[in-house]
RNA sequence: GGAGAGAUGGCCGAGUGGUCGAAGGCGCACGCCUGGAAAGUGUGUAAGCUCCAAAAGGGCUUCAUGGGUUCGAAUCCCAUUCUCUCCGCCA
């Protein structure tokens, strides 16, 4: 969420770069304002009330030992009278409080001043592409006949197993998207990222502190014997290591990535979007996260980028980078990229990676700061994060554009994690 | 799942009703000492909110979390969560 200090002292630039993302914000700008001013005056008033009831309290012990019982009584009295207010007090405050976190945490994030004004996919702004587009011959067929023609992945098996979304991945299907994983890993801890495998379920505190909490709700498996909620991608608890924490400026920027299975309800996805492995609700990703110092975080957006399309390069896809406009980017957001590979035979880019920079949204709400050398005051430090990558349309586009007669072609980067060089 | 013990600052650890945001130690920072370092020595060292134009300084809150008792709670009571030990079960 936004900081009290960033709406309160560039009140319009907020109102003018949330209308990038097409966010009417001057009402509710306008109303935080006036909650957090009547939570301040309740504050000081609930402050010296308390203040008076501890000055008081420490002089009544020596009120009784100098015999003076009346005086004493009366303190008490006082004492006790001051508490009724100040529970009333408390009360109040608490909920102006309550009000104005619940309105702060509507508000989007500021759009970075490069980012495109619109409202849908089609005013997003291509950045570059790169791959070479596949000629595939006229028997071409998508990832799906594909997977059932070589018998790799097993979709009604899965919708026996468990549901629709939850495909089975037999023999070289299962063998490539364990090849994906140690080679997307391979690679970013080869750029610097440490490692880390954490939990597939976080707690609400997690949950919100990510934002999935509380209007994302619906989209995530809840466990309800635990209150657990599945995570739906490895952001939510590899960001959460940084909540409440304070780190050294002088150990930014930390990049950390991790493997993990997503899982993801999707409810009111339907129809020729869902086909195959367009979207499932599990799915295999690795992530790349960044902790950096505010000043460098576009640096680290960029680095990021670069890094992906790497990978993209080696796994010889056709892709684009596209920089998304005000309309179609995400709540917490500053600044985010697209990739999407084409797959072939779909004739369709698909989103296969996401990197955004948050800037201090996200760490706001963390409550992660950097402690910089010779400052008093923390900071909020920036976070940042995407994908590199998601598997399964990554695989579709693999299965389809690499299709020749009799087989699947494996690129080369990824044979010797396979251990084969064609799919038959 | 059953029985018991516990949760204090970056870490260790003292503290059983007021003088405790909290002894002592470690760590860290700065200074002295040294040719330089180690050792030694001195000083400092939590976070959030808030008052003040700002700094200096002040107020409030925080000793797992939430509630309660009391004029006053780290300290007493209740609930919850978590950790450890033993037993049971188990990859």
């Amino acid at each position: 969420m936004l900081t009290l200090r960033q709406i309160r002292e560039s009140r319009n630039e907020v109102i003018e770069r949330l209308a990038v993302k097409n966010f009417d914000a001057e009402k509710m700008v306008a109303a935080i304002i006036d909650l957090d001013d009547q939570r301040k005056t309740m504050q000081v008033k609930l402050d010296n009330n308390l203040a008076e009831q501890n000055s008081i309290a420490k002089q009544v012990g020596n009120l009784f030992k100098e015999g003076k019982t009346e005086e004493g009584n009366a303190a008490k009295q006082r004492v006790a009278d001051l508490k009724e207010e100040s529970k009333e007090m408390g009360l109040q405050l608490a909920e102006t409080e309550k009000k104005l976190n619940d309105a702060l945490v509507l508000l989007p994030n500021l759009p970075h001043a490069s980012v495109p004004k619109g409202k849908t996919p089609a005013d997003n702004l291509e950045i570059r592409s790169g791959g070479k587009m596949p000629q595939l011959s006229a028997s071409a067929v998508p990832h799906w006949d594909l997977a059932k023609n070589y018998d790799i992945i097993d979709f009604e098996l899965g919708v026996k197993i468990t549901g629709s979304g939850f495909p089975v991945y037999k023999g070289k299907g299962a063998k490539l998207q364990r090849a994906l994983i140690n080679f997307f890993l391979d690679e970013n801890v080869a750029a610097g990222y440490g490692e880390v495998m954490p939990p597939l379920m976080v707690n609400a505190d997690s949950a919100y502190g990510t934002g999935q909490l509380p209007d994302k709700e619906g989209q995530m498996y809840y466990v309800n014997a635990d209150d657990f909620y599945m995570i739906p991608t490895a952001e939510v608890p590899v960001t959460n290591i940084f909540r409440d924490v304070i780190v050294q400026a002088s150990s930014l920027p930390i990049r950390l990535t991790a493997y993990t299975p997503c899982f993801r309800r999707e409810a009111g996805s339907y129809g020729k979007d869902v086909r195959g492995l367009n979207r499932l609700h599990q799915f295999d990703k690795v992530e790349i996260v960044q902790v950096q110092h505010p000043e460098k975080s576009y640096e680290s957006l960029d680095e990021m980028v670069k890094h992906v399309e790497g990978i993209l390069n080696k796994l010889e896809l056709p892709y684009r980078i596209i920089r998304l406009c005000g309309g179609d980017m995400s709540f917490a957001s500053a600044l985010t990229y697209d990739f999407e590979v084409y797959s072939a035979a779909q004739q369709k880019w698909l989103e296969v990676s996401s990197v955004s920079n948050f800037e201090s949204f996200q760490a706001n709400r963390l409550m992660l700061r950097y402690k910089e050398e010779g400052d008093k005051k923390n900071q909020l430090a920036h976070t940042l994060n995407g994908s590199s990558l998601a598997l399964p349309r990554i695989v579709a586009s693999l299965l389809e554009n690499n299709q020749v007669d009799g087989g699947i072609r494996i690129p080369k980067a990824l044979q010797s994690y396979c251990g084969f060089e064609m799919i038959e």
